[in-house]
DNA sequence: TTTTGAGTTGTTCGA
DNA sequence: GTCGAACAACTCAAA
């Protein structure tokens, strides 16, 4: 028997040292550290890690081996059978882990618990990556919230969030040689062809504290007008750092907060908010697990859904002749990650102009996303496709031509991303089929061979759109 | 229980 | 070009 207890601390979607409440917890007891990371896809079933989170996932996973000593036990398999084993094998007196909200982790860390509380091992959990707990957000008469607002002005009011912790010192690790555990092997690389230099991400906790670091210099102060312009890096990109848990939202919070002087007052409160977007989709994916599948508002289940591969394929490759949309597309092809507005227009556009089922574009972007978030994802979808928890009006569709207009006012974004109109005029940048025969040509592009006509046109898929969501309101449908 | 006010992100039309 | 109004009906939250 070992001389102090041993502690298993399970990482999962927090991949950090500081203010990580699992592991400082683990710490404090005294005893000796067993950090293990399993790869259980087998339990993830229709979720696990898509292509380009694996990408993310395998390099975050090696960096905080890094920063433990190289003492990750890492695994693959089944977590259900994994870590008894485990437990039972080292004598392991605890094990504690940060709760996850995605349903299929929750199922299993409910069965995983039991079993291991009635071998006799203790088991800690904590809230690690929410600045509120799902479970505790409420309303007055103890049923979750619906709607944003009065979630985040009433339902987390009265819950300040701790303050951050700090990374445990002088960590017991266990140095014990394991030659069961430590499958190094990483999973097939996702996208073989995207280029590492193009996008500059540093997955892992250092990565996750420059970019926060960045952000805080150069990017609040402008945060609340710059956010929606793809066109300049207006946004945090602290996104897929926040999924995989390299940074707690404490921790930003917290930084923020600090800079919340009088100029950047507004930023602030804007950023926040946003932060708290991500709490509601966590709320409501924890209190709905039916969210990744199933339509929040039933009405929804008869929305008259098209099913066309071939525009699904259009809209997948960027080539749906629309420039704002198909930029997004490409971008998120090319570098595994989209602009937040232009996630909006490319999604309403799917959803709305092309009547595709919100269900095909979640796929997608869970498959092609860094930052892919099971409760984000799902709400987002849920939310664009009108379905959501919160009624969105009926007649918010996206005109991906305003909306290029609008927020890539020079079109360089999508000159960055659809370079065959590089030197199409501002003015018809985001319409080239309005473009004179003479304009196109001395632009070099030839529409429906060099870069597509739309697909749809704009005014009669919008009416078409808005006549299948009046079908929804007639009653006894 | 009933009632009232409100609901992230938009577009179009006509004055 | 700018600006305000209209665009369904419904559900949720809270009084």
């Amino acid at each position: 028997m070992p001389q102090t207890p041993i502690a298993i601390v399970w990482f999962r979607q927090d991949l950090r040292l500081a203010d990580n409440p699992a592991l400082y917890a683990a710490a404090g007891s005294g005893a000796t550290i067993l950090p293990v990371f399993i790869h259980d896809d087998e339990e993830a079933g229709d979720w696990g890690p898509g292509s380009a989170s694996r990408w993310w996932l395998r390099k975050s996973v090696t960096a905080l081996n890094e920063s433990l000593q190289g003492a990750l036990r890492i695994y693959r398999g089944k977590a259900s059978e994994i870590l008894p084993k485990l437990a039972r094998d080292v004598g392991a007196d605890a094990v504690y882990w940060n709760r996850c909200v995605e349903p299929w982790r929750v199922l299993r860390d409910r069965a995983i618990k039991e079993q291991l509380q009635q071998a006799g091992i203790r088991i800690h959990t904590s809230n690690g990556s929410y600045l509120y707990d799902p479970a505790e957000v409420a309303k007055p008469d103890g049923t979750p919230y619906r709607v944003f607002t009065p979630f985040y002005r009433r339902g987390c009011k009265d819950l300040s969030p701790r303050q951050p912790l700090p990374a445990p010192k002088n960590l017991r690790l266990d140095n014990s040689s394991h030659p069961d555990g430590h499958d190094e092997k990483p999973p097939l690389p996702a996208f073989p062809w995207f280029d590492e230099a193009e996008h500059g991400w540093q997955p892992g906790e250092q990565g996750a504290r420059d970019v926060l670091a960045q952000f805080l210099d150069t990017g609040l102060e402008r945060y609340a007008e710059a956010r929606d312009r793809p066109d300049i890096d207006g946004v945090s990109r602290l996104s897929p750092h926040l999924h995989f848990g390299e940074v707690s939202p404490h921790q930003v919070r917290e930084a923020v907060l600090e800079r919340k002087g009088k100029q950047q007052h507004d930023a602030v409160d804007k950023f926040l908010s946003e932060l708290a977007w991500r709490e509601f989709s966590a709320h409501l994916l924890y209190h709905w697990p039916e969210l990744t599948h199933d339509n929040l508002q039933k009405k929804f289940d008869r929305f008259p859904w098209q099913q066309d591969e071939n525009l699904q394929q259009a809209w997948q490759q960027g080539a749906t002749g629309y420039p704002m949309v198909d930029a997004g597309m490409r971008q998120l092809w090319r570098t595994g990650y989209m602009h937040n507005r232009v996630r909006m227009i490319a999604a309403s556009f799917l959803v709305k102009n092309l009547l595709q089922d919100w269900r095909v574009g979640a796929r997608w972007f869970w498959n092609s996303l860094l930052d892919a978030d099971l409760a984000n994802n799902s709400a987002s979808w849920q939310w664009v496709a009108g379905c959501g928890a919160d009624a969105a009006p009926y007649f918010r569709i996206y005109n991906p031509v305003s909306q290029g207009r609008k927020f890539d006012p020079n079109g360089d974004y999508v000159r960055r991303y659809v370079p065959e109109l590089a030197t199409l005029p501002d003015k018809y940048i985001h319409c080239p089929w309005e473009a004179p025969a003479h304009v196109l040509e001395s632009a070099g592009v030839k529409l429906g061979e060099d870069y597509p006509k739309p697909i749809v046109e704009l005014a009669a898929s919008r009416t078409r759109a808005l006549d299948a969501f009046s079908s929804l309101a007639k009653k006894a449908g």
